[in-house]
DNA sequence: AATAAAACCGACCAAGTGGTCGGTGTAAGC
DNA sequence: GCTTACACCGACCACTTGGTCGGTTTTATT
């Protein structure tokens, strides 16, 4: 049973730091010994974890991205009463987080799908599906919205995550180039006027 | 002269290659041979025109992507009358454009910011100054447009600006992992939303 | 202490990579 | 016909890549 602690410890090990590194210099761009060196483990060690790189990518993706993105994009929001409010609170608290550059997983997660899009059908598949759980859950709790009536009725759910999702993933992207906090901000800004305008109609 | 005919038609050649393999694959994840071999061309010829991989993407830049981001996304809304309906035209033309799997610009833009932020400051650099030309020229249409009693007063033309693009970007992302109509769609009805509910503002 | 399995090492390999360079074909100018 | 400069060729180089493998150290178990 130790043996095996001893293995997850080190896996995991692997897995952040290879995380951290893939997300900063992309797949492609750090090789396997990048990661090695700054762990300070040898090829072997590796190989004698993982099958290969591809493999090696697919356990962080299932083991990281998954829950993280469930935790901080899902979970959030499940739940609660209001969604409009719920996800504009999520959404901007994730646009906060990467405001100091820690890692956001919506981005995290954009930014492999496009890596990765017509390079490796395998992984991308990885990537598609949490993209899908991620909109899914969006859309679920617009449609609940509708039943609690706390959103319009004649609105297009799958429109609108897709929507709140594209302007997220765009905003973070334009955020790695610098001046991210005035980009935070114009983001919020906006994200409350567009879902505004939504609740505003159940008014009239 | 017709010497200095044959060596542009060559260059050009070389660029336009290079853009469609850039953009399919990635600049890291394309040889320069990858692209040699589809031209049908040398090493030598290669490096007879350029001085290195880097700098023939630069010449790329310059010479294909500012000025294809230029007509398709700056010239058809200058000059407008309505900056929003001009904008809501422009934008779902080119998200229209992307069905079709062409190179759209705008997001070929983005996609080399993402690929190149933090690994290559000087072509971060290029690519920076354009979508800032874009940015630029959005805003100024919009404070026109405040002007012209087009838009609201209080409304912030930067942050609307910001958010229009990073919408924008996001939707191309999503689209290139498939059902890029349903997503199109969606897009141009939300876009319609976002930008409908300022105008009605007015009204009140 | 002996054993065996698990965890790790690092030299090595084949296949690329960006880039160099001495050479060749060719077309214009004399 | 001869020269010259431009456009192009492709063998070659140093270096990096993902991956292999025979071997050594650690560790739990007896």
């Amino acid at each position: 049973m130790d043996k095996n602690l001893k293995r997850m410890a080190t896996m995991h090990r692997m897995q952040t730091t290879g995380l951290e590194l893939f997300y900063k210099k992309g797949f492609y761009n750090t090789s396997v010994d990048d990661i090695l060196k700054q762990l300070a483990l040898s090829k072997g060690a590796f190989y004698y974890h993982f099958e290969s790189k591809e493999d090696f990518f697919i356990s962080i993706v299932q083991n990281l991205l998954v829950s993280k993105v469930y935790s901080m994009l899902i979970e959030p929001i499940e739940g609660k009463e209001d969604p409009f409010r719920a996800i504009e609170a999520c959404f901007e608290n994730a646009v906060v987080t990467a405001e100091h550059n820690e890692l956001d997983y919506g981005f995290v997660l954009s930014n492999f799908m496009t890596e990765f899009n017509g390079r490796n059908e395998l992984i991308s598949k990885y990537l598609r599906d949490i993209y899908k759980m991620w909109e899914v859950n969006l859309v679920t709790i617009l449609q609940k919205g509708k039943s609690d009536g706390y959103i319009a009725r004649h609105l297009d759910s799958e429109a609108i995550a897709t929507y709140l999702i594209s302007s997220y993933m765009g905003i973070r992207m334009l955020m790695v180039e610098g001046n991210s906090k005035m980009l935070s901000y114009q983001f919020k800004q906006q994200l409350r006027h567009y879902l505004g305008s939504m609740t505003q109609k159940e008014l009239v």
